[in-house]
DNA sequence: TGACAATATGCCTCATGGGGTATATTCGCT
DNA sequence: AGCGAATATACCCCATGAGGCATATTGTCA
């Protein structure tokens, strides 16, 4: 992978806020949708964009498609993730996303108590 | 300046070197041309990009222009070119342009020695 | 003043990519 | 087998930007 590649996978704010949540740890489509408030889409293509370059590995979990970052990934893609991360600290938006990750993943929790392992969850918690 | 708008200005190989080299210290449109081997339109097209964006400031000496990165520069601009600074240093094409720079430099100096501060130089030294 | 050097810009063409709508795919459940 | 949920993809339109050629601008020097 390409530093410049990286870049360019950065350079967008949607797909910027998605390696910056995958950097605190895997999440389903769904997340997404809800935490950008971005249509199915918007958010599928910019997962496809960093699949295509290594960015994002994909898993199958039950009905849902996990997406993290590479396990082995190259050194400069976990240079940059930390970068980001040290940049984005005080950025309104991205302090939005992260209460909205936190609110859905509670609610995940409840739904989880409540239904059990057999219930039908609303997403991968 | 926002971070979406650093990654933009990374996101092209030319502007990344361009970019790499001024944080090492000034330099005018002309070293540019010769060290990245790109056409003047070409060279001065990034600079205007990035000097529209804030990322970089450009000031006249004598019969040149000298860009540098920003003397005031958000915070963010700073911690990602430590970022990229740490990421290059094992990129072949960025050791090479180092060489190129060194070599004009070296050249600078030999000219200025001869030439005095009234000769004609090729370039800014 | 006139020529030249250094740099910038206008116009053109082309490629990349972002978003939308519609549709395909894949899986789980009944 | 058939339906619905989660996700992906094809096709469209449009904006951005990269590079080339020609030309403009600004400063220097004879």
């Amino acid at each position: 992978m390409k530093l410049v590649e990286i870049y360019r996978g950065l350079c967008d704010e949607t797909r910027m806020r998605i390696l910056r949540l995958l950097s605190k740890g895997p999440l389903c489509v769904c997340h997404f949708q809800t935490v950008l408030q971005a249509s199915q889409v918007a958010i599928s293509k910019h997962l496809a964009y960093l699949r295509a370059r290594g960015m994002v590995e994909v898993a199958r979990h039950e009905q849902w498609k996990i997406y993290r970052l590479p396990e082995n990934g190259p050194a400069e893609l976990g240079l940059q993730m930390r970068c980001l991360q040290d940049c984005v600290q005080s950025s309104a938006i991205f302090q939005q996303d992260l209460k909205r990750l936190k609110a859905i993943q509670d609610e995940c929790g409840w739904v989880e108590a409540v239904a059990g392992k057999r219930g039908r969850r609303a997403r991968f918690c």
